[in-house]
DNA sequence: CCTGAAACACTCACACC
DNA sequence: GGTGTGAGTGTTTCAGG
């Protein structure tokens, strides 16, 4: 699919706030309502918006523990890879899991409560997935930096 | 603020969808659409539910290239940390940064376009930061899991 | 916590340029 | 590609139980 300036800036905006009406947005951008809606149909309807969700306050819900987690596995079988990448997609407490290159195979963030939280999660779930050699757990201190928005 | 079940239940659909009319989300929950939008409402004005947005296919926007890049600072002098913290929040190609504990200070996502975007980000924005020591990049192979959901 | 009603705003298809 | 209209549907508030 093609941008020009115009669509570079909806999606801009609907990465803001997503529940701006296509009136208000019509406005910021100097359109009708309905080329607007059109616009956002087509963004809608090519992927390029995957979808529209409401993002919560980690501190509000008592899962201030972050935990970037760095995973090795015994050998870089496609098997062994890819059992372990649809045993993470299971777990919940894991929000970000990503295939990387270097010392480490994976890199998983993780939300959680506490310590104790912690604890429980890597003796109960993390460790008990198959074919993982080493992990490195690194405590995040603080989130300095956090956005959903992609720059186009 | 307190949740009870239906708080929670709540939360979960918004998170999976949020353009969902409030008489859906009723017949969901089994609550009538009043209930369900004072629920809403609670839930934004106490700050739970911090914005809603619309997430972008990053393969179909040409921001396939992501990058974890560990970074260490030469100090911990506090002075030197919240400068860094200043500057990286204000590059938007970085969406997330952590400071954490071990080896490096801090580990940045970053979404990039290609290895010469990734080449040009890197002389010219990231290592003009002040007060870096080192940096370690790892490039990610595939983006096995990436949520915004968070479970209560 | 519910229902019902009323006022208002928005969505979205349609006709048209 | 764009605009304007209008019916239908949604939101939001306010009674009263």
């Amino acid at each position: 699919m093609q941008f020009d300036e115009t669509d570079k800036k909806l999606l801009q905006y609907l990465q803001e706030d997503c529940k701006q009406t296509t009136k208000e947005l019509s406005y910021k951008l100097g359109l009708s309502v309905t080329a607007v809606y059109e616009r956002i149909k087509k963004l809608e309807n090519s992927g390029v918006i995957s979808k529209y969700v409401a993002l919560v306050d980690k501190t509000k819900i008592d899962k201030k523990f972050l935990i970037l987690c760095h995973v090795k596995l015994i050998q870089h079988k496609k098997e062994y890879l890819m059992q372990f990448e649809k045993e993470v997609l299971n777990l919940k407490e894991v929000t970000e899991c990503f295939h990387v290159s270097g010392d480490y195979d994976y890199i998983l963030k993780i939300c959680l409560k506490d310590m104790d939280d912690y604890r429980n999660f890597m003796v109960t779930k993390l460790t008990t997935l198959q074919h993982i050699a080493s992990t490195h757990s690194s405590f995040t201190i603080s989130e300095v930096k956090h956005t959903t928005e992609i720059i186009l």
